[in-house]
DNA sequence: GTAACTTACTTGTATAGACAACCCTGTACA
DNA sequence: TGTACAGGGTTGTCTATACAAGTAAGTTAC
């Protein structure tokens, strides 16, 4: 083993470059482990390793029996960090600040009931808050959360943290879903975004899960002409 | 080897539920391969295994020579899955069709060219399709792509294979990046998309990647009241 | 002709052992 | 006092082997 590099990686980037360069095309059987053992005079464990490697990643599929193939491409998955709007906004190297609207007990409605999973009346508490980038509001939160799972909510002083960030710290979701669409906003949520007249909001919906329990349920709204929400996308 | 499941999946199991029940905090340090192996009468290998897929899986963090540890929590990352808007349709048991505005060879202008990282006056592929479903306009699809990758794009029935279809088919996309906003629609796309005065645009701008080359750039219309985007959360 | 069996090859799992690379701590030495 | 070293524990890599389980094709028996 007096290679400088590994074993396992010298396999790996063999069979990687020749599907990179179409040796072998999607649907096409690889060598098996002991071919590629024998040709790197190296145990088939090794070889293994490599290959179940390359099957994490997704560039093979394995069936046992048969042979290892070259995966076919997949589609695109576009991902969107999730990260609180302050550091979004400091990232930005502008200045944040935010402005609590209310923080109180209330109780379902059918549409939240239906949301938490719960019965109409029961407790949850909400909150609104109102986020500014250099003095202009960028995103207005509505945010209800299951008081079991938050109790001491109410008690928060959110101008100083945000709920995004109290909610991760206590108790970090394990499960989100999100929908994302375009509407007008009705003439009080215009004002307080300050936007003009002819100005669409973009407006989010997010559900969290704490285990297996809905834990909080939020809408963002923003002013089309002062956000945008940016992905990338990777195989 | 009696049991009925796998060795190193009741090793993975038990470390697993130990990080659930909190027996194990984030931090917290976890039993060796030593100590794994000889609970379990396995071979330090196989214990090996069982770490090694959790650390993969992002649930352990290891440290050569001082052990290994539960991983702290992760932001949460959404993923959206990107599909041909016919697919899209047809999964919601809707009706698909599709009319084709224009298909043409046209130049780069300021603003294509930065998206392309082309200078101004090149020559670029256009096509301008308008998606239905059940007969209503979902989505307006401007799209500019570039010659030298697809030069046949000119000759294709778009009303048959849609273009995202096509372009994947011939050249898949190694890259991509996504911006959302929400907006007003001009008057011509408003009547195109059949919506009311008061009903706002989800406008999505989708650039991609083959390689190393802006390979296509596309803007996606859509009538807010009748189209979501919606993705899931995991860690 | 067809069904059952055999054989060869594949991947999947598991073992026992070896040495390397790295971390930490305690100890001996200057 | 401070530095160098040794030892023991940890993960990282690799070997050689074994048997199980699945696939495919050929062969035999009926």
């Amino acid at each position: 083993m007096s290679q400088t590099t590994l074993q396992y990686e010298r396999i790996k980037a063999f069979v990687l470059s020749g599907i990179e360069d179409s040796t072998w095309a999607p649907g096409a059987r690889l060598p098996s482990e002991n071919q590629l053992a024998s040709q790197f005079s190296s145990s088939r464990m090794t070889a293994n390793r490599a290959i179940k490697e390359l099957e994490a990643e997704g560039v093979v599929e394995r069936i046992q029996g048969k042979g290892t193939f070259v995966a076919p491409p997949r589609p695109l998955q576009s991902v969107l960090q999730i990260q609180g709007i302050d550091e979004e906004v400091r990232a930005r190297g502008s200045e944040y600040s935010c402005r609590v609207i209310h923080l109180k007990a209330t109780t379902a409605t059918v549409g939240l009931g239906q949301k938490f999973q719960m019965s109409v009346g029961s407790k949850l508490f909400a909150s609104s808050i109102l986020h500014l980038e250099n003095g202009a509001p960028v995103q207005l939160e509505r945010r209800w959360v299951r008081p079991s799972i938050w109790h001491d909510f109410l008690e928060q002083d959110f101008s100083e943290r945000t709920p995004h960030e109290y909610l991760m710290g206590r108790n970090p979701f394990t499960r989100g879903e999100h929908t994302i669409e375009a509407r007008l906003p009705n003439s009080r949520d215009r004002r307080m975004l300050e936007m003009g007249p002819s100005d669409a909001c973009l407006l989010i919906y997010r559900r969290t899960w704490v285990r297996r329990t809905v834990a909080s349920y939020v809408q963002l709204l923003h002013p089309g002409n002062r956000f945008q929400l940016t992905t990338s996308m990777t195989r």
